[in-house]
RNA sequence: GCCCCCGUAGCUCAGUCGGACAGAGCAGCUGCCUUCUAAGCAGACGGUCGCAGGUUCGAGUCCUGCCGGGGGCGCCA
């Protein structure tokens, strides 16, 4: 089912003792929240490697002192240890501390090593759902912003997630190339040719006037609109492909109303008496449904709404096209909008659970606010080439996305040579320096099988095999709770775990034995998997030198 | 007014579906380059976890109220 079969699972080595124990001493499991015994990794090494909070958990119900229970399970395991366990202490209030063999990490390397790069971390819990991702999808009236930018390395990296556990995913760009704000962008261009100024609500970036310069088409809002919305996503696109993010369906919105989805959508809805006409306009009656004031679906002018066109194309999501699950991304700009999807995509039927709405904070910049219209914002483009991709897509994936940023562009630049993203590629490049050095002086790396992983004992070394074995569990913890991020926190770890390593441990040298040589070479074969995967999930490349 | 997100060290943020003296990085201070890249390592300094209650054996973590910051509440998208 998952890798984790493959691999030595201490949680469930001594999850699987204690709920024996308990029996032994009479006391149901089933007292246990979830009926799972919990075991965790303690916060201090002088509590064990791996500890337990059952007595405290079940002391009550099972009427006896947590620190009684825990000694008398402490008594039990201690007669007949669970494989890799030198010894069960009792501490604190009732918790029970395993102290561990080094031979849990040894054989969990070799398992590591066993599963390598495409194994190891790799899961498949999705049941063949196929998902379906929205993102960034911004208006295709100017250059993206850095928020943008946030948001899509958020959402990409969910996706990469997504996939390693499993599951299909398509990614796709709702494109809104229809419209009043495209008609607007066709009068401002067209005022820009015409050596006027642009209208008050209109663009008036300098990409406007840029793009009129080259505008040779006709003196019609919708024609010129159209033609610079097309230019301008093209540059949306490279801008995107520059931090490795790419779209499986760039979808339009036009295509959407000529296909006549929108009536369709509409007619459905009303066939469920959740439509109304009134003011000379048709209205979904979303109060029904959770959301705060029904919403207009047509306008009085006979356009739809950016709603009627969202449902329809949530529709079009669901129950043309059938994925089993969807989940959009957006900028909490766009919070509003929340309410009313919600309801209508429950108006037509779908089950709200297939939906999942995740809100990015806003990026601030400390210079001032962003605005698209008024032209005065960062670009997500200026970004890139200020301080590059890896930095661009790494600072994004730092915190948690329910978190607003604020962006110090000066303090960004000052410290690119100090920023986290160079802290673990050099991890990377050290590594690849090593199988240099390995290959200039003529040493093959041995069979994984005829090397004697427990010569590694040096503290530093025991430390890079137990980040390593967490990163399972930080991958489907980081999928699970929609929080690339945790996978960030992670690699800068391994990477600090590495760095101390290869500075009190030499992997070549004269005074390191051939056969501790080899150990080390494949515990940093290890940390490349690791490195690999995590960074590679972030979309952060791994670079062979710096 | 109503809804959503946030408030942890000077700055940027972690803190494992409540757990055992609050952790990193950056900035600042002190040491470490004859061997695989010092973009590194080690040490010291630095916090009433916004405030007040509540639940619990145990709360930075859960509940309520308040304070403060951000976003939203269009026949814009």
């Amino acid at each position: 089912m998952t890798n984790k079969d493959a691999m030595l699972d201490m949680r469930a080595v001594i999850a699987g003792a204690l709920r024996q124990a308990l029996a032994n001493l009479g006391v149901p499991t089933d007292l246990l929240p979830g009926g799972l015994v919990q075991v965790q990794r303690p916060a201090l090494r002088s509590h064990g490697e791996w500890s337990s909070n059952v007595a405290l958990v079940v002391s009550k119900a099972a009427g006896r002192s947590s620190r009684d229970l825990a000694q008398e399970l402490a008594d039990v395991l201690s007669a007949r240890l669970p494989r890799h366990v030198r010894s069960v202490e009792v501490a604190g209030p009732g918790f029970l501390n395993f102290d561990l063999h080094e031979s849990w990490l040894h054989e969990s390397l070799r398992d590591i090593l066993d599963l390598g790069e495409d194994r190891f971390a790799a899961f498949d819990i999705a049941n063949g759902e196929r998902v379906q991702l929205e993102f960034i999808s911004a208006n295709p009236t100017g250059p993206i912003h850095v928020g943008n930018g946030w948001w899509g390395s958020y959402a990409d990296a969910l996706a990469r997630l997504l996939e390693r556990c499993g599951w299909s995913v398509t990614r796709e760009y709702y494109v809104n190339d229809t419209g009043g704000q495209i008609r607007l962008l066709g009068q401002s261009i067209l005022a820009f040719r015409g050596g006027h100024r642009a209208p008050d609500e209109g663009y008036k970036g300098d990409y406007v006037a840029d793009l009129a310069s080259s505008y040779d088409g006709p003196d019609d809002v919708t024609a010129a609109g159209t033609w610079a919305a097309a230019k301008i996503l093209d540059n949306i696109r490279s801008t995107l492909e520059a931090i490795d993010i790419h779209f499986d369906e760039w979808y339009s919105q036009a295509s959407i109303e000529e296909s006549g989805a929108i009536r369709d959508t509409i007619d459905h809805l009303g066939e469920r008496g959740l439509v109304y006409e009134s003011e000379g306009a048709t209205w979904l009656r979303s109060t029904e449904l959770g959301d705060s004031r029904d919403r207009v679906l047509v306008k009085s002018d006979g356009d739809p709404t950016y709603l009627a066109g969202d449902l329809a194309y949530h529709r079009d999501k669901f129950i043309v096209r059938g994925f089993d699950r969807v989940i959009d991304v957006f900028g909490a700009d766009h919070h509003g909008h929340v309410a009313s999807l919600l309801a209508g995509v429950q108006a037509m039927g779908i089950d709200k659970g297939r939906l999942e709405v995740k809100i990015g904070q806003m990026v601030s910049l400390a210079e001032g606010k962003m605005s698209k219209r008024a032209g005065n914002f960062v670009s997500l483009d200026s970004l890139i080439s200020d301080i590059g991709p890896d930095a661009t897509r790494l600072l994004s994936l730092m915190g948690s996305m329910d978190q607003a940023a604020t962006l110090d562009l000066e303090l960004v630049r000052q410290q690119s040579m100090e920023n986290p993203v160079y802290y673990v590629q050099y991890a990377y490049a050290r590594i690849s320096s090593i199988d240099r050095v390995r290959a200039e002086r003529g040493i093959e790396r041995a069979v994984l099988s005829d090397v004697d992983l427990a010569l590694l004992m040096h503290e530093r070394e025991l430390e890079i095999v137990r980040r390593l074995t967490e990163l399972p569990d930080v991958v489907l913890d980081a999928c699970r709770e929609r929080a690339p991020y945790r996978v960030t926190t992670w690699v800068r770890k391994l990477a600090g775990c590495f760095h101390g390593f290869y500075h009190d441990c030499y992997v070549i040298g004269d005074d390191v034995p051939e056969e501790l040589t080899q150990a080390r070479l494949w515990l940093v074969e290890g940390v490349r998997i690791g490195l690999s995967i995590s960074l590679g999930l972030l979309g952060v490349r791994a670079p062979d030198s710096m």
